[in-house]
DNA sequence: GAATATTAGTTGGTTTTGTAACTAACAAGG
DNA sequence: CCTTGTTAGTTACAAAACCAACTAATATTC
């Protein structure tokens, strides 16, 4: 049954994609969960606001390929949380720029803390050129150039 | 807001490997989902099977990492859709050997070649030694070396 | 400026997943 | 053998994801 050209399903970058970036969500998953009764969502949504600012949905949307469903839903559990609030936008009213909050940037520096030493230490098994290129290429099929 | 350190939320690996595997497995799925309607997750069993042949349910978690409830129905999918077939084991009757059946393999052939031009397609746009060091570290992280 | 289209965000119903408890078969120790 | 423990696989229920339809605000077009 085993086919005899070079191509095998352990080398397809899908399969081994999926497995990596499964196995690394959920070992970071330990960090937010539990403690801040955070879904991984709501923690990506927390990231994008502590990194890069106030924002609408739309934006984080945009940067991070999120669904505006799981994103508003989101939005609505870090509310309840009091880690972000809203404040409708006076040029559209539709929209509503997302702040966090004293306590939601708190949570944010300790995980970005944490992020930042876990990534570390996935890095440090390999040497600095490979993880370099690895990088680039992740963020080129990623298509988050265009950030 | 914004942190003057060099590390930034987009080189964060658990970040970059959840885009790059869901925009890649994303495309990847028109080629299984409406054609013969199989999930994500049945599309993978069906792949173990036709690449390394007949197994059990547990050997396909066992080499997936998928677990196994998720494994049970997929295999039950599979089986209605007539894709595989199950036998129960004469040497231990808790376990099934799960097999493709002519119809399944056949689907398998298909996707097999699909996912290797997908791949080939993937990987165009990088330099092979590139190639090569990526698939290496996903391996790794993804801790598949011992399948 | 009224009708139509588009956009930001939400909600409801269905599908899929996750978790834990379950069944049935086997294994080991006494 | 017969309790106790373990293992392969399934099922039930709850949580989360998906998709489509929705509301409300803004843009466009005639």
């Amino acid at each position: 049954m085993v086919k005899n050209d070079d191509f095998d399903l352990r080398d397809f970058l899908p399969y081994l994609l999926t497995q990596a970036a499964e196995r690394s969500s959920l070992a970071f998953q330990r960090h937010y969960k539990e403690r801040y009764g955070m879904l991984r969502t709501e923690w990506r949504v927390l990231l994008h606001l502590g990194r890069y600012g106030a924002m609408t949905a739309k934006e984080i949307c945009r940067r991070s390929h999120i669904h505006k469903t799981k994103v508003s839903r989101a939005v609505a559990a870090l509310e309840k949380k009091r880690y972000l609030s809203r404040s409708v936008m006076d040029a559209d009213r539709r929209q509503e720029l997302l702040n966090l909050t004293v306590s939601g940037d708190g949570v944010f520096r300790v995980l970005y803390e944490e992020a930042r030493r876990f990534d570390e230490a996935l890095t440090a098994q390999f040497n600095d050129e490979d993880v370099a290129v690895l990088r680039r290429m992740l963020a080129r099929m990623a298509d988050l150039d265009q950030v």
